[in-house]
DNA sequence: TTGTATATATCGCAATACGATAAAATTATG
DNA sequence: CATAATTTTATCGTATTGCGATATATACAA
């Protein structure tokens, strides 16, 4: 199972999801949508964005869970 | 801008695309394009796969590179 | 050469992102 | 508490894109 952790991210940059909306460009639903880890898909052009406006890598903001 | 690593992965576990086609269930076709970073965007269930064939994490297969 | 592995291309369909928008829910803040 | 600000959730429409199926091309061994 992938997790997404972008909300981890924001904490640890102490950013909110409006100032990560305006930096991304997404609507501010999308950009929701992604922090709560409800897409199942997600194109590299928005992932890079993320990481240039969390500046960080996308092991920061995906990872990986087997289940055990 | 985001980089794709699977040909490193492969390399340090040693697996043949072929192997890897056949772990995660996908055309060779389309493995190979994501190994060759040609695609746009990767199913999150796809990336699972891919973390669990390879056994690694989201961070070992797509690196953020920013222009500098 | 002959086979095997990998890469590239095209077509079609289904899945899904994303925008726009509205509404609900949550969380500050006075 | 009241109200504003922030965030979440939902719906609809469109554009993008994954992915399968398939064929062909290329690289690479034996």
């Amino acid at each position: 199972m992938i997790i997404i952790n972008v909300d981890v991210m924001l904490a640890k940059r102490k950013m909110s999801v409006t100032e990560l909306t305006e930096r991304v460009g997404l609507t501010m639903a999308n950009v929701s949508l992604l922090k709560n880890g409800k897409v199942k898909a997600i194109r590299l052009e928005t992932l890079n964005k993320i990481c240039a406006a969390l500046n960080c890598q996308p092991g920061d903001v995906l990872e990986y869970r087997g289940d055990s």
